[in-house]
RNA sequence: GGGCAAUUAGCUCAGUUGGUUAGAGCGUUCGGUUCACAUCCGAGAGGUCACUGGUUCAAAUCCAGUAUUGCCCACCA
């Protein structure tokens, strides 16, 4: 070893991660570890990472989420595929466009004051800075994407594929412009999907409103929850079979205030038993009476202004503020006598997801996408199996959505995003284009009176080309070829619609082919108190605060760790010392192994296993079963497991034990040549399949370790390989003597623990075995676990005889005896045997009770009773060694 | 209203085809200056597996219902 390594090793007790993590990382970048090369012959594994809103500063969901992607690159990179993260991040049109203008409001200023041009130049300037620091945040957490290949949704490139999609689609006549009922924030003053409105409940009243009908003294009442909207009502509706009001079909009423003549129609939707049972009809202002309007031909009122005040068609409340307007309304009524009743009701408004604003169903014309026929494929690709969501059960989701799919709305009233590639002749006429058409294209019109649309197109008509156009689409590059389909999209729940579905149908439309076969779907990081972590609410774990304290490693393995496979994890600021805890146990264990070599050369690829004892082979038989787990574990993308079969094995297998057991019993003892090498070898094996889950301390360790080997490896553990297991060394049996060679050392310190004898003194056992088999093993192997019970002289046999003032125990196969001259309070020791006697009395009850059951001796199968009549009889053989025991102390 | 999930120790969770003395980590109690680690080591206490029925020789596990919680979807003027 030279002096400088051990130096290395034998300095920092603790492992500080912020040494090291930076510069670890700044050389995987600089060697381009993590670009996957789209000419290799490798087996491909790519995966896009879910872009970050350039408004998002990262939280502890991306960090789960980014954690999460990053494992299953670098595991598979390990594995030998060619592997592929692209990343990047979205441009997020409402999101961002709001704080821009928050920002222009702070400065006395608007967007429409400044202008288009200056005000998306500002934007972008934001965006590019924000979107900066959110990538270094990803690198900080230690993701191995490929840098060079990092995309933004309004890239020139993705932008084209924008286009081209566009062009497409309404060239197949699936994009059209329509009147529709939109959601409309008057605030933002944009249109929201209905994705984008949240519905919230709140007290609010129930108005009815009597109409007068023509030509008589008769009036019908309406109920509303939104009495303003009347203004624009152009007709009543009732339900053709409600027979009180059959008579009222076909004739009109008045509509009061503004002395309306509107009809009276009959339409299924209305429901006979809610309100009244008579409907006003406001076409231009609800959804559904939007509907009952195309069915009756009914006129579409507008009311409104855009900023949510009342226009022309309101009258003398023209101007006013909707929620004014619905005042001063009311009192109108009420002096005309058109206000029958007011009742209190539990109103569901929605409001819009950024500003909380109430949204207004605002009929607009807006570009609109079908998505009948895309869904078809997505819809089979899902039920056939070719696209599989983890855990399974979200597909029910997926699949419930695709059945009841509904039209697109694309454009929003924004400036920030892809603008709408639609030119406007003076007469209509559309062309499709995402740059001002030329002569050719124009024809008979001059290019220069074209206008362009002024909206733009949904952050979503972006993101749903995400797998492909990163890779170049349109154009037919070699990263397509290579890389497309991804092979997992790792996301959580909340946008399996928005981004999900739409991606799988894009994928279809236009590469004709899945853009990924499995979607993993994790929890939603909540806080302490099970709280949705958000930044409006301030109860977000920063991720660089942990970092900084505890290191990536640690908020990545801790995070991994306390999400359950598909639920939401609950994290607060000390889940993270777990992490830092093992990273600081594995470290500390690598130190101890590298330093007990003692200069020995450590065997890392393969092991000569012909002296190994059986200490060597459990640990050796462990790691297999280890990885197997593992490998399973990765298989069905249950991550969490794999990082806890992981930790039990580093800390329970390996620290714990087995490093505990070839520690010799004399002190400045050099460890026994065939241990310290299973030692190394399995420590290079739990280095390899550590890495994925904490990159750093792994790699540091790595470098560390074949300093001091001559056998050629990697220079980096990113390519060490992935550990193979071909269940050489997997043996039960072995497992269970171990097992009980523990047992017995557990036994041994509980009593000593119990009768409160100091751990540092030494006492002698006696061991009575039942068969001389068990008697040789340990025989063997006194002086590995010697040091482990604190043992003196052992005595071991089937004839042992128990010392006359020794405390003792019973355990399956064996007693154990340790002579405590003096130190034996009789009672305490009475107590132990009593309660040992009590718990295993009350199983024997337990079990003589089943093995008593005719029923159970008849139809359960025969292992099943063999293995109870086994436990009967151990309990049984125990009481009376315990009785036996209890009777020689009363004779003390 | 519809759908999906969850309910196991004080807390956070395992328990994958029914047979375990129902486990882990944190917390808690007791004891520890052993030359890898106090970010540690050893030992202990702590659970009618939400409730009620059912299926079965056998249920934390399967079925039905109830309750509570969370999420998603749709929303009735």
């Amino acid at each position: 070893m030279s002096k400088e390594n051990e130096n290395n090793i034998r300095s920092a007790k603790a492992y500080s991660s912020t040494e090291i993590e930076d510069s670890l990382y700044e050389k995987w970048l600089n060697n381009k570890y993590f670009h996957g090369n789209a000419d290799s012959d490798k087996t491909p594994y790519s995966i896009v990472i879910p872009p970050p809103n350039v408004t998002d500063v990262l939280h502890l969901g991306h960090a789960l989420n980014n954690t999460i992607q990053d494992i299953l690159i670098r595991k598979h990179r390990s594995e030998g595929y060619e592997t592929e993260w692209i990343p990047g991040s979205d441009h997020a049109g409402i999101a961002t466009q709001v704080i821009v203008e928050k920002q222009l409001t702070k400065e006395g200023t608007t967007r429409r004051e400044i202008g288009r041009e200056k005000f998306l130049e500002r934007t972008s300037n934001w965006a590019n800075i924000n979107k900066d620091k959110i990538l270094n945040q990803l690198k900080k957490i230690g993701c191995s994407c490929d840098w060079d290949r990092t995309r933004f949704t309004l890239d020139e490139n993705l932008s084209e594929a924008v286009a081209e999609v566009f062009k497409h689609l309404y060239e197949k006549g699936w994009i059209y412009r329509g009147n529709r009922i939109v959601n409309w924030c008057p605030s933002c003053q944009t249109s929201l999907s209905d994705d984008e409105v949240d519905h919230k409940t709140s007290d609010s009243y129930l108005w009815y409103i009597k109409y007068k009908l023509k030509g008589s003294d008769e009036f019908l009442s309406v109920a509303t929850t939104r009495p303003e909207t009347m203004l624009g009502d152009t007709a009543l509706a009732v339900s053709p079979k409600d027979t009180r009001f059959k008579k009222y079909v076909g004739k009109t009423v008045i509509l009061p205030i503004l002395e309306r003549e509107i009809p009276i129609v009959a339409d299924s939707y209305v429901d006979p038993e809610f309100g009244t049972g008579v409907v006003k009809v406001t076409p231009a202002h609800d959804p559904n009476d939007f509907e009952i309007g195309q069915r009756h031909d009914l006129e579409e009122i507008n009311i409104l202004n855009t900023d949510g005040t009342l226009n022309e068609n309101a009258g003398k409340f023209k101007g006013m503020d909707r929620f004014e307007a619905r005042k001063q309304l009311l009192e109108e009524l009420k002096k005309r006598n058109h206000l029958e009743k007011t009742e209190d009701y539990e109103l569901t408004a929605g409001s819009c997801y950024r500003c909380k604003s109430i949204v207004e169903p605002y009929l607009s014309e807006q570009w609109f996408v079908k998505m009948k026929e895309m869904a078809k494929p997505a819809l089979e690709a899902v039920k056939t199996g070719k696209i599989k969501f983890h855990p399974d059960y979200w597909s029910k989701t997926y699949l419930h959505w695709m059945e009841n799919i509904r039209d697109w709305c694309i454009s929003r009233q924004l400036w920030w995003g892809h603008r709408i590639p639609v030119w406007y002749a003076e007469d209509g006429t559309i062309f499709v284009s995402a740059n001002r058409p030329t002569k050719e294209q124009s024809g008979k019109y001059d290019p220069e009176t074209l206008v362009q649309d002024e909206d733009v197109l949904d952050t979503w008509f972006s993101s749903w080309l995400w797998p492909f156009s990163t890779m170049g689409w349109p154009k037919k590059t070699s990263e397509l070829e290579k890389f497309y389909p991804t092979k997992v999209l790792s996301t959580g729940s909340e946008i399996i619609f928005l981004w999900v579905a739409r991606m799988v149908m894009a994928g279809y439309e236009f590469m004709g082919d899945i853009p990924f076969s499995d979607v993993y779907i994790h929890g939603t990081v909540r806080d302490a108190n099970g709280i949705k972590m958000s930044k409006s609410l301030g109860n977000g774990v920063d991720p660089l605060e942990i970092i900084e304290k505890h290191g990536a490693d640690a908020l990545r393995f801790s995070i991994v760790l306390a999400t359950p496979d598909g639920q939401d994890p609950w994290i607060s600021k000390n889940t993270f010392e777990i992490g830092r805890n093992f990273v600081n146990k594995l470290h500390q264990v690598s130190r101890f192994v590298m330093m007990r070599l003692d200069g020995r050369k450590p065997e890392l690829n393969s092991i000569d296993d012909a002296n190994l004892v059986i200490f060597d082979r459990w640990i050796l038989s462990r790691l297999e079963k280890t990885i197997q787990t593992v490998n399973k574990d990765f298989n069905e993308y249950r991550l969490s497991s794999a990082a806890k079969t992981l930790y039990n094995f580093v800390w329970n297998d390996y620290c714990a034990w087995y490093v505990e057991l070839i520690k010799p019993d004399q002190p400045n003892t050099p460890i026994r040549d065939d241990s310290i090498r299973v030692a190394s070898y399995v420590l290079y094996q739990i280095l390899k399949l550590m890495h994925p889950f904490i990159p750093f301390v792994t790699e540091y360790t790595y470098l560390e370790l074949i300093k001091l080997t001559d056998e050629k490896l990697s220079e980096t553990i990113s390519f060490a390989g992935w550990p193979t297991t071909d269940g050489k060394y997997i043996d039960d049996n072995l497992e269970e003597s171990l097992e009980q060679i523990q047992s017995i050392v557990t036994a041994v310190r509980s009593i000593r623990a119990e009768l409160n004898v100091h751990p540092g003194k030494r006492s002698d056992l006696y061991i009575r075995v039942n068969d001389e088999k068990f008697g040789e093993l340990l025989k063997d192997h006194l002086d590995y676990f010697r040091s482990l019970a604190k043992v003196n002289d052992l005595h071991v046999g089937t004839d042992v005889k128990k010392p006359l003032t020794s405390a003792s125990t019973v355990i399956s196969g064996a007693e154990i005896f340790i002579p405590l001259e003096g130190l034996i309070d009789i009672d305490l020791e009475k107590q132990r045997l009593n309660k040992e006697l009590d718990n295993l009395k009350n199983l024997l009850i337990k079990i003589s009770k089943k093995l008593g059951n005719a029923d159970f001796l008849e139809r359960a199968p025969k292992e099943v009773i063999e293995k109870e009549q086994t436990k009967k009889e151990d309990y049984q053989e125990r009481i009376e060694k315990i009785n036996k025991n209890l009777e020689q102390i009363l004779g003390w």
